[in-house]
DNA sequence: CTGAAAGCGCTTACAG
DNA sequence: CTGAAAGCGCTTACAG
């Protein structure tokens, strides 16, 4: 026969095991679900099983229990080092937890709808969506059916859960530590998407400004990357006047913008104060040094691991929105 | 009722669909089976699918249809940027390919048999581990029903089917340059454990030498990271004499000895050569420069998700072994 | 404590 | 083309 070589085994099942151990199916289910067995059948059992190299079909035992341990999360967003460093925590995490992460990328925004229904479709126990929004029908949709929805870095109007760092709060922490500094032109240096945080953070430094009468001195866009911080710094640092201090909208883009200072032959912190959000490793690396608002991670997995426990174990526990705080974290591109 | 303000409804059912349409549940299987429905059924069974929210619930399909499209990625080894933007890829790839990965980080070596084991459970239709490996049992176990399994960076004697970087050759290319360059001196940095990409880098080096008449000039090891190249840097160029070029196992660990020759007022090149190994986005900045061996991810991913294909079309398929070819970039921390 | 039976939501031969 | 029935591998009342 052609196939004999690589003839493949069907996997072992409960009947399988039973038939070895000369019990019935049931009794392999009580002896792997906790159920009520006498010691000697449950010997036997496990006996049979480890010779067979039995273990239990998660998916079967799912269709019964109304539970899959699977837990779904969204990458709506992983152009930032930060958010790639939450992804992995988290992962981790729910791995820890005794679940399984089902991880689905959704590179554009629609594909986050999508996504969700893919994670419906395989009746994960909830879902987490990191950077991005899912639309007002597929939230209905999933809150129909009763799985948990968690959105990190992302509020909505009402209903869904959501954590995510205080932006807001963040943006005025820069703004303040540079007015404190003396700084007279401030300009922000952002990506052209206007995404929550974006919102936020600029929201934040603009009314800070705003306290003490002063207002932005300019802004630029860029791509959300280490070279698009640099082009945008060029531009900023090409204007008459340019700014005196530049608050970053991430840590990458900082960079970015400290190595076109360099290249500029301008002083940093001197000529102008950089400062940059999130606090990613690399910002605190000896060469760079660089000031910025610190958007820990820890307590973001952790309220979001607690927060799915919570649901899971109680479906009627009451939806939250979560605040992270920020803080200031300065180096040496700032004064 | 205490529960009546959060009643969940029951997910629906194909069931409900078919009792809406007024047609069996065999017809509204087949509308979104691929089977053959006439286009009157289908467009009853559509309508009333689309009014319910209807989805086929794929944990129970797969019971009958023998696959889940479940994939699953364990993470033996995270603790490179390179190996982190691997599995981001790999990932997105998997879900391109209209499978879902199921992500297990594995963070002890004993950890990743439990992973696969994991994996095995959720009927995963085939499984990779990156950056390590799976003992001969569980290998046996998970061939035994036909999964195929892939190990990234990490060879085995044989019978799994293995893509890696060819790491001697990597190593190899490192030497053969910097000897070309003139350097007596060649020293290897590199992380205590004898992992398999650390053995054939070495191993690379230390045949090219060997190949001139040349020995290993010194070895120092440090924690796999910035810091730890950093901190094994200064233990090597505190040597007298100290090495005229280092050879650095990864990118990480080279910058921090970059910093490292900074600090220490020594000259990058012309005191000490650097050369690193990956190529990470990081290594080409500008403030960095740093020479390296090429990686490359791309060929890496896209024989991952060939072979998945080829083996899911083909359980007969033969097992090969595939290996990428690294290439020297020259920026400038070499002459 | 134990086993036979029903059922989770689906698909797939089997008749018609 | 269509529906009733069997079955995927499991768990969980139901009797004994």
């Amino acid at each position: 026969m052609r196939w004999g070589l690589r003839m493949v085994q069907h996997r072992v099942s409960a009947k399988d095991v039973a038939n070895l151990a000369g019990v019935s199916r049931s009794a392999v289910s009580r002896t792997f679900g906790g159920g009520q067995v006498s010691e000697t059948i449950r010997a036997r059992v496990i006996a049979a099983a480890d010779q067979l190299g039995y273990r239990p079909n998660a998916i079967a035992r799912s269709l019964i229990g109304g539970k899959t341990d699977l837990i779904a999360v969204i990458i709506a967003e992983n152009d930032s080092i930060h958010n790639r460093l939450l992804i992995e925590k988290l992962i981790a995490a729910i791995t820890h937890l005794g679940k399984r992460a089902l991880v689905i990328p959704a590179t554009a925004d629609s594909d986050i709808d999508e996504s969700a229904l893919y994670a419906f479709d395989y009746q994960v126990d909830a879902i987490v969506v990191v950077g991005g929004t899912v639309s007002p029908r597929i939230i209905d949709q999933i809150r129909r059916v009763g799985v948990p929805l968690f959105l990190y870095e992302r509020a909505t109007g009402g209903g869904t859960e959501c954590i995510t760092c205080d932006n807001v709060q963040g943006g005025r922490l820069a703004a303040r530590f540079l007015i404190r500094c003396g700084r007279k032109r401030i300009a922000y240096l952002t990506k052209p998407r206007k995404t929550f945080s974006n919102i936020q953070r600029r929201e934040g430094l603009l009314a800070e400004l705003d306290d003490v009468g002063m207002t932005l001195h300019a802004e630029a866009h860029g791509v959300q990357s280490f070279t698009g911080g640099y082009q945008a710094a060029i531009e900023l640092m090409s204007g008459a006047p340019p700014p005196d201090a530049i608050f970053c909208f991430n840590d990458e883009m900082a960079l970015g913008a400290l190595q076109a200072a360099t290249e500029m032959k301008l002083a940093v912190p001197d000529d102008v104060a950089l400062i940059g959000f999130d606090d990613i490793p690399m910002a605190g690396w000896p060469m760079f040094g660089l000031t910025t608002i610190s958007n820990p991670i820890d307590p973001a997995v952790d309220i979001l691991v607690g927060r799915i426990t919570a649901r899971l174990a109680d479906p009627a526990a009451t939806v939250e929105a979560h605040l992270i705080t920020p803080s200031l974290v300065v180096r040496r591109t700032t004064p």
